[in-house]
DNA sequence: CCGGACGAAATTGTCAACAATTTTGTTGGC
DNA sequence: GCCAACAAAATTGTTGACAATTTCGTCCGG
């Protein structure tokens, strides 16, 4: 009963479980295909087993682990074919947020746009990938951010969540970034000039040639 | 996804409240909005509250329920606009397994698909809007089948699940059937000519004319 | 030496009681 | 008569113990 993290304050335990648990298989903490035993991770968090159990639950339904009756729940391994197919489907449905934020978006979100595009041309300018792959992510947001397709962009986070992992390692290919950059310049482009279809073909080229550099 | 709906046999307790709860609500028992209190959810399916929770948790993952802190559990009500947001959704993604599946289908996958197009085609001029739709459903799963996009299958029978009254409404409209059935068999000759612009193409015009006619 | 049956350990699934929270109905003051 | 504070009821969140299932090591027979 000593329970360690604050018992009466905001979050209740299922929550603070699925972010502690979240955020650790995002970063990954949690090795790939570690087996994440409940009682374990109860005692980790401080929480009991049933909220750690929920948060397992969640986890399943977003893709980020396994569970086998019976048998027990491990960090999801996303293979590359899996992650090939997963990028195709952020490529349709990227495109379709992009081609609705290009009819919706204002002045002021054109601006931040550019702004990030010429923050993306410093970062790369300056060889660091680890701020470039910072703003691409941010970039991606905000495009699905104006687009207001809700539903997308629920879909979007879940697939993107499973992907963190492969997109480290993309980032630090070298040479990678100079072609991402021109093909983000341009999805910043088309919608800077207000094209729906230039903006989802921008997405589109831009994803496809995601998914081939992801085919290594 | 690990959930074919046999609420019968030797299932566990959540798995068997779960898929009761499932098809109540997709079957339209659960009026919209009604509240779903576990105590009575649990007395009414013969189980515990542990597992009636559980499976309000899932429920709520696949967007079915919705879920407040210390205020219970409610069926998700859609609005038009989500609908059409969803349906937008479906767009992109079934165009993208129309594309792969027009890509991948051996002949006798092109057969059975071309049996239900002449199916449809007999419910329609017989006037039996609810097997028409039924064979709607199933034309739409079977090319999602043959695309062989796992990832994409699973977020489309995510999104299709929260269209079921909506889906209901729309084919007992008159006259719609007969729309309808011209864009299927667009569909399925594109599938068939294994032309996979096309077959994109076709779905993206259905799925246009699906959200005109949510749109009243 | 190998294969299958058996049993113990580990782990998840389920249960009923308890605590915390929100909602609702009521009472008192203005 | 209306609003705020308060108390009671309903409902969810949490806890620890118990049951069912699977896994793994061991032993026996061949």
């Amino acid at each position: 009963m000593p329970n360690q993290a604050r018992p009466g304050t905001g979050e209740q335990a299922k929550q603070l479980a699925l972010g502690q648990l979240r955020q650790a298989i995002l970063r990954g903490d949690m090795a790939p295909a570690q087996r994440l035993v409940e009682n374990e991770l109860a005692e980790q968090f401080g929480v009991t087993r049933a909220s750690i159990r929920a948060a397992l639950i969640d986890l399943e339904a977003q893709g980020l682990v396994e569970r086998i009756r019976n048998r027990g729940s491990r960090v999801r391994v996303v293979t590359v074919e899996e992650a090939v197919a997963i990028t195709e489907c952020r490529l349709v449905l990227e495109g379709l947020c992009a081609a609705k934020a290009a009819a919706a978006v204002d002045d002021g979100q054109v601006a931040r746009l550019q702004d990030l595009g010429t923050a993306m041309r410093k970062a790369v300018a300056a060889g660091e990938p680890l701020t470039y792959s910072d703003l691409n992510h941010e970039l991606h947001t905000r495009i699905r951010e104006f687009s207001g397709q809700r539903t997308a962009v629920e879909l979007l986070e879940r697939l993107n969540a499973q992907l963190v992992r492969h997109r480290f390692q993309l980032a630090l290919r070298p040479g990678r970034p100079q072609q991402s950059l021109n093909e983000h310049l341009a999805m910043i482009e088309a919608i800077g000039a207000r094209d729906p279809q230039a903006a989802e073909e921008a997405v589109r080229a831009h994803l496809t040639s995601v998914i081939e550099a992801l085919r290594d």
